[in-house]
Formats: C-alpha cells, sequence, structure tokens
RNA sequence: GCCGUAGUGGCGGAAUUGGCAGACGCGCAUGGUUCAGGUCCAUGUACUCGCAAGGGUGUGGGGGUUCGAGUCCCCCCUUCGGCACCA
C-alpha cells in the first residue's frame, strides 16, 4: 500500500511556481496592454529601455534570458519608480539561418520565421519580461517594416549617401554572398569562423559611413554612459590617422606615386619607395616587364595562401626591386622603388615612403636587401649615437634636412606639410581604417534594394543604367514562392516576375536589383521604429522618436561592439540630417552583459553544453531562473551556469512565502507603527537598510546580485526575529510594514512571486504599479555601532559604542578595552588615530 | 606590438570614498526533524601551528606611499577581449 504524498500546493514550507506563475501569466497574456506606455503628454519623466532584439532561431538561450531579466528589473523597477516607460521588443528576423532551414526542411524561410518568432514570444511570456507587446513587436522580415529600409536607401541615394561601384570584397563561399569588413573576423567569415573569406572583385552598393568617421570618432568622448571598452573598440576600428601625402616621380616614365606618412618629418631619411603588390604602378611597370609580372603575381599567391591558412600576420617580409626610380620632392635625390609585400593596398595610398632609420619594418626590409639606413632624427643633445631604427620621442630634433635641421619633430611635420602644399606635390591628409559600409548580399531572405536598371536607359541613363525607384512603389515586396538552392548568384535573380519590371521613369524594360540588403540595415534603426510601429506614412513620426529617444538604457552583449552599435551610430546621424530626429547618438547609456557559459566554454550545441531555459522553468520556475540569472554574478560578468547553486534561490523564495503566508493576519495592523519595541526598530532597521541599497544600485551600478544577498540578509534576520514576532516583541504593524516592502522590492527580480505575495498580503491594485517605497535614513540608523580598535594596524578587539559617539569617548572606551591594555603593555603609545565612526588603531613602540 | 578588461577560500562571488578581507549563496562536515528525501532546521567551514586558550600567514608576484592598502603609485606575470606589417 502507498501512503499519498501531500500534494506541493499544500505544504506551507513551498510554493509552487508552476501553479502561480501559470496563475498570473493568465491573467496577464489577457491584458494586451499591460505594458503599454502612457501617452507622451502624461507629465511623467519618462524612461526608454531596449534590450537588443533576438534573432528568432526558435530557442531562447540562457544568454537572452539573461539580457532580458537585466532589462526587465530595470523596466519594473522605473516603472514602481514613476517613470513613463517604454519596454520594447522586437524580432532581428531577416538572415541566412531561414534560408539554410528552409534547404534542410524544406519550410518556407517566412513559414520557418514567424513560427519560430511565436515560440519565441511565448517562451518570453513564460519569463514574464514586461514587454509592451501590442505595441511594439517589431518584426524585421515583414513588409511594414522592410519597406522603410528601402526609404531610408531612397533617401541616402538622393543624398549621395548611397552608390554603387567596383571593388574588392569580402566572399564567403558557405553564405555565397559578400560581407562588410565589420564581418570578417580574424579573416574569416563572422558566421563561419573557420571559414577563410576571399577576395573577390564585385559591383556592389555602398553606404558612404566614411562621411561620418570624424563625427562617429569624436562623439566617443562624449558617450561617457557607454563602457570604456566599447568605445576603445570603436576608435580602433574608425582608426584615424593624420599625416601627409606626398608625390614622389618615376624618374623615367614619369609616374606620380603618392605615399602617405605619418611622419613626413623623416622624409631626408627615405631611401626607397614601396608599393603594394596590387598598386597601378605596380602593375604597369609589370606589363612592361614580364620577370618583374611574374614576381608579383607569386607575392600576390603567396599572400592569398598565408590569409586562407590563417597566418597573414606571420608572413615575412620581402619585396622585389623594380629597376626604377622615384625622385625625393624635398630633396630632389632619386631612390629606387620597390614592390614589397607589406604594403597594405587598401591603406593609405597603398605605397609608402621607407625611412630605415625610424620605422622597425622599413629597417627590417633594408636590413634584409641591403638598402641603405640613414638617420635624420636625433634624441635633444645627440647627434651621434643612438640605437637605429630610433622611434622619435616628442623633443626629437632633425639633423641632415636642409632647411630644416634643428627643428623639433613635430614643428617640422607641420612646415613639411604646409611647404608640400604650397609647391604642390603633397598635403596634410586624414586617413581611416573604416570603410565604406558594402550593403549588398546575394541572399534571398533580406530586403529587396529598391533599384532598377533601365534596360533601353534614357535621357541621363545610360543603357542598363541605375534608376531608383519612387516611394510611391514601395515596399518592393520579397516574392514568396521561391525555391532555395545552394546555387550562386542572387536567388532574386532566378524569380522572373520579380527580375522583369518597368523603368519608372520611360516606362521600357528594366530588371530590378536582385542583391538584398545586409541584415545590419535592420537593426540599425529598429528601435526607432519601436516609438511609433504601426504607421504607414513614415518610419516613426518625429515627435514620438523625439520624446522618447536617445535611449535611456541599452543593453546587450558586447559582441556587437563594432557591427551593430557603430552602423546604428551612423544611421542616427543620417536621420538626424534627414531632419527626421535631434537627437545625434541613439543611446545615453550602453551596457554590455557578460555571456553565459557553461563549465568555462561558450554553451553550443556541438561541446553538448546548452541549457535549456524551458527546462530551468519547469525545474525551478521562471522567478527562481530570473533570479539565479541575476544573484550568480554581477551583469557585467561572464557567467558561468551552473545549476546547482539555483537551490539556494528557491530555498530563499520558499522561506519568503512561508513567512508571508505565516504572518498574513499581521497586515489589518498595517500602518500602526506608533509603539515600537527594541527589536522591532531593529528589523526595521535591516529593512530601510536594504531597501536604501537596492534603491541605490538601480541608480547605476546594478550590483543585482548583491541586491539579491542583502534580501536574503533581510529574510535571515527576519527568520532569527520569529520567536520574537510570536511572543509578540515585535508590533504587527511593524511586521506588516516589513513583508509589504519586502515584496515590493522582490517585485522587479520575481515578478510572479511578487504578484502572487501581494495579493496573499490584500496589496492594492497590482504591484507591477505600485510605488517603490522610499528608504527612510532615520530608521536604517544603527543606534549603536562596531568600532574595530587596531594596533600598528593589526585589529584587536572589536568594541562597541553608541551611534554618533565623540572622538574622545571612542578613544576612551578602545584604551580601556582589556585586550588592548594587554596588547600595549610595557610599551609607548606614540600615536592614537580616532576615525569618527569607523575605527582606532594605536601607534606603539 | 598597441588598446581595453580582469586576477580574492573547494566553487560563484562580497568589501561604492584607503579603515574588521571572505557578506550572500553553492559545496562540504557534524547534529536534529522525517517511514522516506534532490526536504526542512541548527552549528561549523580562508590557510596554518596548537588538545585548547592563543598565535602566525593571507586578496597573481616584487617594490613603494600611509598610523593603516584587495583598494593609491612604480615594475613584472597571467587571463579574457579588440586591433594589428595601419606607414
Amino acid at each position: 500500500m502507498q501512503e499519498s504524498v501531500p500534494n506541493e500546493s499544500e505544504r506551507p514550507d513551498r510554493y509552487s511556481p508552476a501553479e502561480i506563475e501559470l496563475k498570473w501569466q493568465t491573467l496577464w497574456d489577457a491584458d494586451a496592454s499591460l505594458y503599454a506606455p502612457e501617452p507622451v503628454d502624461c507629465g511623467k519623466p519618462k524612461f526608454f529601455c531596449v534590450e537588443m532584439f533576438p534573432y528568432p532561431s526558435g530557442q531562447l538561450h540562457m544568454g537572452h534570458v539573461r539580457n532580458y531579466t537585466i532589462g526587465d528589473a530595470l523596466a519594473r523597477f522605473m516603472r514602481m519608480r514613476g517613470y513613463n516607460v517604454l519596454h520594447p521588443i522586437g524580432w532581428d528576423a531577416f538572415g541566412l539561418p531561414a534560408e539554410n532551414a528552409a534547404l534542410k526542411n524544406n519550410t518556407p524561410p517566412k513559414q520557418w520565421t514567424l513560427g519560430n518568432i511565436a515560440d519565441m514570444r511565448a517562451q518570453l511570456r513564460r519569463f514574464g519580461t514586461s514587454y509592451d507587446w501590442a505595441g511594439t513587436d517589431v518584426a524585421t522580415c515583414l513588409p511594414e517594416y522592410y519597406r522603410w529600409n528601402q526609404w531610408f536607401f531612397l533617401k541616402m541615394y538622393e543624398q549621395g549617401l548611397a552608390y554603387r561601384k567596383q571593388g574588392k570584397l569580402n566572399w564567403c563561399n558557405l553564405c555565397q554572398t559578400v560581407l562588410a569588413n565589420e564581418q570578417v573576423i580574424n579573416g574569416c567569415c563572422w558566421r563561419h569562423e573557420d571559414t577563410p573569406v576571399e577576395q573577390r572583385d564585385m559591383t556592389q552598393w555602398y553606404l558612404r559611413i566614411t562621411k561620418y568617421a570624424d563625427e562617429l570618432l569624436d562623439g566617443l568622448d562624449k558617450l561617457d554612459g557607454w563602457p570604456e571598452r566599447v568605445r576603445t573598440m570603436q576608435r580602433n576600428w574608425i582608426g584615424r590617422s593624420e599625416g601627409t601625402l606626398v608625390d614622389f616621380k618615376a624618374q623615367e616614365t614619369g609616374e606620380t606615386i603618392t605615399v602617405f606618412t605619418t611622419r613626413v618629418d623623416t622624409i631626408f631619411g627615405a631611401t626607397s619607395v614601396q608599393l603594394a603588390p596590387e598598386h597601378p604602378v605596380t602593375k604597369a611597370f609589370a606589363a612592361k616587364d614580364a620577370t618583374l609580372a611574374g614576381q608579383v603575381e607569386e607575392m600576390i599567391a603567396q599572400q592569398k595562401q598565408a590569409r586562407e591558412e590563417g597566418d597573414i600576420g606571420s608572413i615575412e617580409k620581402h619585396g622585389v626591386p623594380t629597376g626604377q626610380f622615384a625622385v625625393n620632392p624635398f630633396t630632389g635625390e632619386p631612390v629606387p622603388i620597390w614592390v614589397a609585400n607589406y604594403i597594405l593596398a587598401d591603406y593609405g595610398t597603398g605605397a609608402i615612403m621607407s625611412v630605415p632609420a625610424h620605422d622597425e619594418r622599413d629597417f627590417e626590409f633594408a636590413e634584409k636587401y641591403g638598402l641603405p639606413v640613414k638617420r635624420v632624427i636625433a634624441p635633444k643633445g645627440d647627434t651621434e649615437i643612438s640605437e637605429l631604427p630610433y622611434t622619435a620621442e616628442d623633443d626629437a630634433v632633425l639633423i641632415d634636412s636642409g632647411e630644416w635641421t634643428s627643428l623639433g619633430c613635430v614643428e617640422a611635420q607641420q612646415k613639411m606639410a604646409a611647404f608640400a602644399k604650397e609647391k604642390v606635390f603633397g598635403s596634410p591628409t586624414v586617413t581611416y581604417r573604416l570603410k565604406d559600409w558594402g550593403v549588398s548580399r546575394q541572399r534571398y531572405w533580406g530586403t529587396p534594394i529598391p533599384m532598377v536598371y533601365c534596360e533601353r536607359g534614357h535621357e541621363g541613363v545610360e543603357p542598363g543604367g541605375v534608376v531608383p525607384l519612387p516611394e510611391s512603389a514601395l515596399p518592393v515586396v520579397l516574392p514568396e514562392n521561391i525555391e532555395i538552392t545552394q546555387q550562386g548568384g542572387s536567388p532574386l535573380g532566378r524569380v522572373p516576375e520579380f527580375l522583369n519590371t518597368t523603368c519608372p521613369v520611360c516606362g521600357g524594360p528594366a530588371r530590378r536589383e536582385t542583391d538584398t540588403m545586409d541584415t545590419f540595415v535592420d537593426s540599425s534603426w529598429y528601435f526607432y521604429r519601436y516609438t511609433d510601429a504601426k504607421n504607414d506614412k513614415l518610419p516613426f513620426a518625429p515627435e514620438k522618436a523625439a520624446y522618447w529617444f536617445p535611449v535611456d538604457q541599452y543593453i546587450g552583449g558586447v559582441e556587437h561592439a563594432i557591427l551593430h552599435l557603430i552602423y546604428s551610430r551612423f544611421w542616427t546621424k543620417v536621420m538626424r540630417d534627414l531632419g527626421l530626429i535631434p537627437n545625434n547618438e541613439p543611446a545615453t547609456r550602453l551596457f554590455t552583459q557578460g555571456m553565459v557559459i557553461k563549465d568555462g566554454a561558450k554553451m553550443s550545441k556541438s561541446k553538448g553544453n546548452v541549457v535549456s531555459p524551458d527546462e530551468m522553468i519547469g525545474r525551478y520556475g521562471a522567478d527562481a531562473t530570473r533570479m539565479y540569472a541575476l544573484f550568480a554574478a554581477p551583469p557585467d560578468r561572464d557567467l558561468d551556469w551552473q545549476e546547482e547553486g539555483i537551490g539556494g534561490v528557491t530555498r530563499f523564495l520558499n522561506r519568503v512565502y512561508r513567512l508571508t503566508l505565516k504572518y498574513r493576519d499581521a497586515h489589518a495592523y498595517a500602518n500602526t507603527l506608533a509603539a515600537q519595541s527594541v527589536p522591532g526598530q531593529k528589523l526595521l532597521r535591516k529593512l530601510h537598510q536594504t531597501l536604501a541599497k537596492i534603491t541605490q544600485d538601480f541608480s547605476g551600478r546594478w550590483h543585482f546580485n548583491t541586491c539579491i544577498a542583502s534580501l536574503m540578509e533581510l529574510v535571515n534576520e527576519i527568520q532569527s526575529a520569529e520567536p520574537l514576532i510570536d511572543d509578540g516583541e515585535i508590533p504587527l504593524g511593524t511586521v506588516a510594514e516589513v513583508f509589504r516592502t519586502l515584496t515590493l522590492m522582490l517585485a522587479p527580480f520575481a515578478p510572479f512571486f511578487a504578484a502572487e505575495l501581494w495579493s496573499q498580503i490584500g496589496g492594492r491594485g497590482a504591484v507591477l504599479h505600485a510605488a517603490w517605497p522610499e528608504a527612510d535614513a532615520e530608521l536604517a540608523k544603527d543606534d549603536e555601532i562596531e568600532i574595530p580598535v587596531q594596533v600598528n594596524g593589526k585589529l584587536v578587539v572589536v568594541i562597541k559604542v553608541p551611534a554618533g559617539s565623540s572622538e574622545e569617548t571612542i578613544r576612551t572606551a578602545a584604551l580601556a578595552d582589556e585586550k588592548v591594555i594587554a596588547r600595549i603593555d610595557g610599551k609607548t603609545v606614540v600615536k592614537v588615530i580616532v576615525v569618527q565612526g569607523k575605527l582606532v588603531n594605536l601607534v606603539v613602540k
């Protein structure tokens, strides 16, 4: 015979997450506008809180859970603080995985994507995230959204910010598409980390992000709400470098070789000119010299191989002489022209002047090939000895440099650049590492580019020339009945109904652009759409964006530090210049949370260390999972998910549940704090100390792990006081106050749990909109404080004195302590240091 | 190489301005409750010498400033991340 096990929900010492969460979720789901913000004229201060939107892969992972839990805690806190909060969600819904899934399962990308969105939306609801579901919920793969990508593209085309050109592009064979520079990581595709990208010559659409290079760089200094790490990464990426262009003329053939240098002051030490293998002048020389042509070809082949093997950095410097000479315009001296493999074709001008005495790389190269080393910079007060290559310090001076001799090198740089400009053989210049953003993708599942090619041509447009579609032709809708194959080329090119169209200007036959836009276009402005997600006249109403922007808090992973975060800053500046928005930056504060890892490694299917959020909910409930995600580590650090630890949070919640129900009747005595006992004051003190700590942490430090720790301390103290409450030594009014406040403090972290407790203790309205309690500094004050007493910096004893004791009282108490007396026996007290309210230190000899 | 980030018990982590190092939790140990336990409760838990009282040592390493340093300064090591033959 088996005895019946008590039903979980009947046990007074445990709560049933499954029951409580289902109950509240059902209620919440029924109210579509539960989390909607108030109108813009509500008079409350606004707070716009955005977490980076997910790609709808079909499965939430723990990284998402962490990201959204952080944002949700903040959004819930700010609502309780009386802010008008916009807390939206959306879906970064275009992209290659949908096409791969289509190939694998024979499901159309749209169906697959929308199905995943529905699944993930349900998952997020199970976690109780307080998104404005009805008002936002933007999916980038829908024409209602991507038509505005097309609209922006046309605006940029008008402004000359979108243009088409031929160039070298990064090509990933697995993706069967080109990639932006930002999408190439260590020479490999960002989605296929083991697949080196190839360089292909193609004609593509570009967005002129370089126009904003300086603004993007300078703006970083003012973004003090962004992590330094992210700002540094962006600075490196933009890679601004000031220098000088100088024209060297080939002596025999007359070609101009413009070199870029940051150290024009060393030009008297130039002993050769070095060209990149791909440089046009290299090609011109090679055309007339078969031997050279062969050598250059070999050099390019070697580089390609090194790139594919992934060790481009370790390749040995080598070069070949062209047999030609170029004239240094400053000295009139001819120097040999070489082609060298360490010269980058796409940085600067692809040509340098080589100054072996003052540049490590040039020195190494000159040593190898026996080129002369001519020293022209000297440390101050030294004209003879110094080790080469010598990199000049700020106080270095020029020697052997004609009329510039004896100048400081910084001064010389300016004067020589100005001289070059005056004599028309050079000029000061600025170069950037940042290149224009190539946005064409030879893929199906993306935004069609709203351009056609007029076959016959018409006035101002040659046959096959580009014609932008008028706004009235938008959206250019992505055809749905398409067979996904792995053939090369743009899939849209194989859909005749899409491809063949008419020219909007002359009405003649035209072909549509068949490439689609990079998905990073979608994410560059999606948060603006949140402010007005249903607008069908504009991407958003300017007045709505003006009210909500900039985002007050943006939260996401650091992996987007360059890609998404630089593109969206660029897009913001473009929209500002189009007069759509007044703000210069998309977000004033950025928080980059750490990764969730398992057993020291990033979670991945191949490693088999993936933790499923649904399983966590099933085993522990959403509240415990959320709280543990916050408790296990501070949010900016990586979090190693150790499942054993979650038991501590479950125990904590069970304890709170048991105690709250036990003292439920105390709430009839709420607001009767007048008669206070000593243990009652002690409990209130702890309560207000906890409240003060949590309130303050939400304002910026965000150490939610210690917030939860302090809630645990509070509950431990309540539990210790249990006998006192039962004996009536703590007034019931105090008990009511403690549990009411505790429930409110839990609300941002454990929403289902707090809602349940709130209703159990008879709280008015939804805990969601209850006012966050104010910490009372008076009540939080200790009446007795502990003062550690040290002798020569070593702790001897901790004494207790009344709070606010004078320095003299503390000193006397410290010197009167037995242990202290024993310790200083036979020695002289040289000095007594009393730090009021903190500590006493005796210096003895 | 340059830039940034971090380094604290068996583990995750705490110590906001220089002032009791190790809060809180996990784990572990002992005891209790329970027919039972992936339950609950109590106590202990940095290392080390000691039966104990009590001592000594401790925040990656080495110096320094200070009455006092995890925290500030200098040098070095290591981790993670970014950029990298960038002229």
